[in-house]
DNA sequence: TTGTAGGCGTTATCAT
DNA sequence: ATGATAACGCCTACAA
């Protein structure tokens, strides 16, 4: 900066003006100092200016997996909202763990984020308390919930999971197959599908649940483990796409049809699933509309502009296809 | 850390030599300051330490799209290598266009990274002049060449063309579609097989181009518009497993039988590959290696270790499967 | 093993 | 509209 400002015959200061807040600066000065820029190959350094006004205009994006659609669609549009903003993001994976999480924030608060995104709406006491410590705006999203740390935005996993329930019930499936993965939010969506399911039936669903993420494969193998644990007919709830695209492909391989022999019900209405065969019945969630909103409500509130709510709900949709 | 120092009854600078470099305090000073940072709850501020430092500790990654699983995989695992050694990941999408990378770039370089990952080996000269204008060192990932900006690591997509015309002509098909993404890397892919398949049987390849991603709809499609364009028998060769999953699904939606009446060869091995009926075909890239590797090698560079080539091929396998 | 001094490249504050 | 000066919180000499 000083030597721009030399060749432009001001000082540092003006240079800097020019580049925060041109209005303040002369046409003809302005003018220098963009040549001076040109001419010298000037790149402003952001670590600097970070230090010295206490706004690093970085947001770190915390996710459990960034291999996973259901993330990697939320980031996407987040990180390019924001980066219209004027921040950029530091992500990292904390694999559906608490610990991993706590592990995470830690280190990225020594970057000294102007905000974070969070996955779900738990966490560990001390992630919550370096979070607070730390004073900067936390979004929580894919969730939501009354208290959140200062703002949340997703959808109610316990609604999702009784809706699911009712549009299966109310199809008039009197039997249950739940093939679900183990992260706590699809676990949230089978108890509550699972209780209201067997309120309307009185049947309980079977369950095969997979501790680690969905696939295909888990999908296919769900279908071969519910069919061991004695599922016959009715319709088989899952959480999410996925694995509801697997069990299509096992049904197939097995000469079983869909959804006369059994239903099929998916989660996340990914790209693929009207193009399945049967096309796929789903929950969509709008996630480039999350990722957008989360992106816009997190630099709302480190820019002071007022938030109508805390807490906000995107909320969820059945999309009834070929498959139930 | 004046404060940490304080407390523990010592200086600022040693509160920061126990953090940096902990052998160089005695143990029982180590003991107290580690006491005072407990009880003060202190974060180190790594924006001032890279101030001064003049190391950041940070990296910026730019891949084309971090929807697309080949990208993805690749990140999971950079970034989590990457950690390992305390550095932090700037992410950015790029959008398969140079002119957004060369933007992507410039606000990079403000954040003063230590190393830069560039997806493929074609810039903008922009960007390459802004990339040697910050002396830092840059990997090339996804591809490789005999003058990558600094270091690259890849396969050879030339190559990869060439070697599934061989394998598509050894089996003995006779004619060939090609269901294609439109990204750069995909068409040289593209065009090396054609001409090798064409120099193998006598026949050109049909050919089915999309400007954007692959997906399972266009895969769809791409079989239909490739019957329209007189497709009948031979081999069909995608530029992902996604297109090829999806020319999967639309010959089973029209009765053809995948691989007597048309055989299918995908791109990607992606992990629903060996459950698709049939079990596809396709070319192996290990991602996850190729994340790792670039990791390591950004890092020894950074840290000014040896490194043996700067062009690390990490080759590619075809995976034969029930789909040709 | 520990401490002192100076500087990293900006922005904020106050003058002019 | 522009400039001088003092932080910002840490690291790198160098000295003790």
């Amino acid at each position: 900066m000083e030597t721009v400002g030399r060749i432009a015959g001001v000082s540092q200061v003006t240079v800097s003006r020019a580049l925060n807040d041109p209005k303040k600066v002369s046409a003809k000065t302005l003018q220098r100092i963009q040549d001076a820029i040109e001419l010298t190959g000037y790149v402003p350094n952001m670590v600097a200016g970070a230090l010295a006004s206490r706004r690093s205009k970085l947001i770190a994006a915390l996710v459990p997996s960034i291999t996973n659609v259901i993330y990697a669609d939320l980031m996407q549009n987040f990180i390019n909202v924001i980066r219209g903003s004027g921040y950029h993001v530091l992500m990292a994976e904390t694999g559906f763990s608490q610990d991993e999480e706590q592990a995470v924030v830690s280190t990225m608060l020594s970057r000294r984020p102007d905000g974070i995104l969070l996955t779900g709406i738990h966490h560990s006491a001390g992630c919550k308390r370096m979070l607070l410590g730390a004073g900067i705006p936390v979004i929580e999203v894919w969730d939501t919930t009354e208290n959140p740390l200062d703002v949340c935005i997703g959808f109610s996993h316990i609604k999702a999971g009784e809706e699911m329930a009712r549009y299966a019930a109310g199809k008039g499936y009197q039997q249950a197959l739940i093939v679900s993965a183990g992260d706590e939010r699809a676990l949230r969506r089978k108890d509550s599908f699972a209780s209201q399911f067997k309120q309307m039936t009185g049947n309980p669903p079977i369950e095969v649940l997979y501790e680690a993420g969905a696939t295909i494969e888990r999908g296919r193998n769900g279908l071969s483990t519910g069919l061991e644990k004695g599922f016959r007919n009715g319709i088989i709830m899952c959480s999410s796409d996925l694995l509801a695209h697997g069990i299509l492909i096992e049904a197939q391989a097995r000469g079983l049809r869909v959804p006369q022999d059994m239903a099929v019900l998916g989660f996340g209405n990914q790209d693929f699933s009207p193009f399945t065969l049967p096309a796929l019945t789903t929950v969509e969630v709008n996630r480039a509309n999350l990722g957008r909103r989360a992106a816009e409500a997190l630099v709302a509130r480190i820019e002071n502009e007022p938030l109508p709510t805390k807490s906000i709900d995107v909320g969820f949709e059945i999309i009834e296809r070929a498959s139930t």
